[in-house]
DNA sequence: GGAGTTGTTTAGGA
DNA sequence: TTCCTAAACAACTC
């Protein structure tokens, strides 16, 4: 389910737990999502530690502790809430950052989300390392061009799916960008004009800070002049032109768009 | 019962 | 080497 906007919403379900201690940590450590963390040492790490702050990159998001850092990826169906002292846990949630006045949640049933600890007290490698947010200034029509041309055989659809050139987008962010960029999906990188590149980085930046200000803040929906809201079921209609919008698979994924508005 | 799912990693081929 | 695709991971819904 998260991309960027909805990765944002969810880190801020832990807010009201800023400042506080970690009486108690609750979790199932021979879980996937754990993978890389050697055992004991995520309890032993947070028992006792107080949450200072937390911040989002894309899909990634960090808490920082007054020891050590919380790394935390929601594959496709994690999720992160709060929970009344002292629940039960339910059947999915994995971990729990159990404090005075409320619990911390992390749930997952599919597994595919992760978690990572930094026990020092510096900022994680692989958090320094990450590229830029399609939401930050570093964020460059540069960027665009180099991932355009890097990936000149990929379908556009793809590319802006590989995380190592746009963290953040997923695959409705995707379909999109692409529709309100008016560039067809199977498009090949290699063949975008300087001005299509310039069309697609304005889009990513557009769509990336109105879907945080809009999902991210209470889980809203985008504009129903989107695509977003037409996009999920079979037989939708262009909320542009009308006409029916397609499905097909591209790059591994069920790409939405419309033929009309996206000609080539 | 089968197909599909808003994500990432890995293996293997080109 | 670099780039690209398909499969694997896993559980739930329609």
């Amino acid at each position: 389910m998260p991309e960027l906007a909805e990765v944002e919403y969810y880190r801020k379900q832990w807010d009201p737990g800023l400042g506080q201690k970690i009486l108690e940590v609750t979790c199932r450590e021979d879980r996937r999502i754990f993978r890389g963390i050697p055992a004991g040492l995520l309890p032993t790490t947070l028992q006792g530690a107080r949450l200072i702050s937390s911040e989002t990159h894309g899909k990634q998001m960090l808490f920082r502790f007054d020891k050590g850092s919380l790394g935390v990826h929601l594959g496709m169906t994690g999720e992160l809430y709060r929970e009344e002292p002292g629940h039960t846990p339910a059947k999915h949630a994995h971990l729990i950052l159990r404090q005075k006045k409320q619990d911390l949640v992390f749930s997952d049933p599919r597994l595919f989300g992760r978690v990572r600890l930094e026990t020092g007290k510096g900022e994680p490698t692989w958090w320094q390392d990450l590229p830029p947010d399609p939401r930050s200034k570093a964020f460059t029509l540069a960027v665009v061009r180099e991932a355009l041309t890097r990936r000149k055989g990929t379908p556009l659809k793809a590319a802006l799916l590989q995380q190592e050139h746009f963290p953040g987008i997923g695959n409705w962010m995707a379909d999109e960008i692409l529709w309100q960029s008016h560039l067809k999906p199977m498009r090949k990188c290699g063949t975008v004009t300087e001005e299509e590149s310039q069309i697609l980085w304005k889009t990513i930046r557009v769509i990336s800070r109105t879907a945080i200000r809009i999902i991210g803040k209470d889980f809203s929906d985008p504009p129903e002049d989107w695509l977003f809201g037409h996009r999920w079921k079979k037989g939708g209609f262009c909320p542009r032109c009308g006409l029916e919008l397609k499905r097909d698979e591209v790059g591994g994924r069920t790409t939405c768009w419309c033929p009309h508005c996206q000609p080539q």
